[in-house]
DNA sequence: TCTACCCAATGCTTGCAATC
DNA sequence: GATTGCAAGCATTGGGTAGA
């Protein structure tokens, strides 16, 4: 910011002629000087300044306080702002990455939900096979609208059980984008039930768990 | 307790640029 | 040229702290 020859004027004048005044810019590069020199002078310190330089001797001892106090809260929140920016500008690229892995995970379970309904309307098929063997079953008569690419090889409750567990092994996977492994819960009875599962990222630095918590089963659903 | 100092918040003034 | 919004800088105020 430039400063006016009146605003030079009533500087020089001092703090007598009025409250607020603007030090010259050969007064302020003066007092950086010193601030680089000692951002913290005592009392004594700033006494000596002043006559030591003679460009500040109209400036008083109190308004010497005062600028370097006010200087030295400039540095700071010049500092915190410097830091803010940086902090904004790498929540910015986060940001970008993260709703492009969004995208692509929203991709995923469209094509999860879709593998999901082919696998439910195969076990209800399934299940009324089993109460009617008047009828063909749907799954042994090859009429499949959607695509299979793995059809069920077992519609019994242990088969149920183990496509639940290869879909969702298959859904964790593409998720963290890491293999899984199941591991049986400490404390947990094995049973038709409820399983208690946790998934074990592999292929990934470091060893990480994922506790996928409690998945009641009925081999029907 | 008093004094001096610091920090943070706020008030006030000034200069500049944009707008009409 | 007058007005207005904004940023920058100086001064003040209030609360906290350390030392005598």
């Amino acid at each position: 910011m430039a400063v006016t020859s009146a605003c030079k004027d009533s500087a020089k004048m001092g703090i007598d002629n009025g409250k607020y005044v603007r030090y010259t810019p050969e007064q302020v590069e003066a007092l950086e000087r010193l601030y680089h020199d000692c951002p913290k002078p005592s009392s004594l310190r700033r006494q000596q300044l002043i006559r030591e330089c003679p460009i500040l001797s109209n400036i008083e001892p109190k308004q010497i306080k005062v600028w370097f106090q006010n200087r030295r809260c400039r540095e700071k929140q010049r500092k915190e702002a410097s830091r803010l920016q940086a902090v904004n500008r790498k929540l910015t690229a986060m940001n970008k990455l993260l709703m492009e892995e969004n995208d692509r995970l929203q991709k995923q379970v469209s094509q999860l939900v879709y593998e999901n309904s082919y696998f439910r309307q195969h076990t209800q098929n399934a299940t009324l096979a089993s109460t009617d063997n008047s009828c063909e079953s749907v799954v042994t008569s090859g009429q499949h609208h959607l695509t299979p690419q793995d059809p069920p090889k077992d519609a019994s409750p242990a088969g149920l059980l183990s496509i639940a567990e290869e879909t969702l092994t298959e859904f964790l996977s593409k998720a963290t984008g890491t293999a899984v492994e199941w591991v049986q819960m400490p404390g947990m009875k094995p049973g038709p039930d409820s399983i208690g599962i946790i998934a074990i990222s592999h292929g990934c630095t470091g060893v990480a768990s994922r506790a996928c918590g409690l998945v009641g089963l009925e081999p029907t659903r």
